[in-house]
DNA sequence: ATTTGTACTTACCGAAAGGAGAGTGTCATG
DNA sequence: CATGACACTCTCCTTTCGGTAAGTACAAAT
């Protein structure tokens, strides 16, 4: 997900794909925004500054379950470069960060919505799709075995 | 990304979390279904799948750029048993298999679409918080290594 | 008899993700 | 004097990701 493979322009043209009406390099970026913006973490922490509002870090380490201090530290930071939250250190002690939703990430979390509400109103069928599938497919690896 | 740390449910009992309004079992089969469902090559094959309609097996490794045969099986595959595409085998020789968005692949297309959208129009955004951050960063590097 | 094309599967291997847990600096509290 | 709180950082280690390359089945074409 990190890395772009080769050269995509130059790939497109080897095996004869029309670059049709994207530009290759276009594309190349949105999906790097993609694929580093939208991955799990980043969608939780977001999910949780929209609804708690600001959060400072071992808030955000207690709501996000599951969440392992290396990677709070690490989805902050990455959100914190890409401007969706905003870092504010107040230089008491015990040190106080606090984080907050910019505009951007506020964006980001309202686009990221409708995919939320896909995968809660479709995740019976999904489950459904996946029974049926399993049920196919140890037929088929019974098939496949022998 | 692939499996459930631990048990959600307990830990955020251990740590206190509240639970607020979320059924946690609910927000990980949520949380599976967005990491799993959410991925690059996913969202590429229905990108393409969305745009050129039913195709072959060849015809997409040519559209999806830089995908190798083991992604687009894994991912087709993955697609298949979530209900995302139909795959249908054409009995003949040469083999012919082509698939086709279901309509609940076309949903998470258009699902998607609004994030789709929202990359496109804050790339910019991103690449100058980016600079920024890094600019700022370059002294706060120096500052850190003293 | 060999090559070609389709749609895969399998084995192997390096790279990257990510968890566990210990360490850090400072000050207030017991 | 030791402990704890905060917000990390660092190292070690395991798991997962994903690319390369080879193999498979079958028939038609060369």
């Amino acid at each position: 997900m990190r890395k772009a493979a080769a050269d995509p322009a130059i790939e497109a043209r080897r095996n004869g794909a029309i670059p049709d009406e994207v530009d290759p390099a276009l594309q190349a970026l949105v999906e790097e925004i993609i694929g580093k913006v939208a991955d799990k973490w980043t969608m939780l922490v977001l999910e949780t500054l929209e609804e708690h509002g600001t959060q400072r870090f071992t808030q955000l380490a207690r709501q996000v379950t599951g969440i392992s201090q290396k990677m709070l530290t690490q989805t902050l930071r990455q959100m914190e470069r890409d401007g969706l939250v905003r870092r504010t250190v107040h230089p008491v002690i015990p040190p106080h960060v606090d984080y907050a939703l910019t505009p951007l990430g506020a964006g980001l979390s309202a686009a990221f919505c409708g995919v939320w509400i896909w995968a809660e109103t479709h995740r019976e069928d999904i489950r459904q799709a996946r029974e049926a599938f399993d049920a196919t497919q140890a037929g088929a690896a019974t098939r496949a075995s022998r």
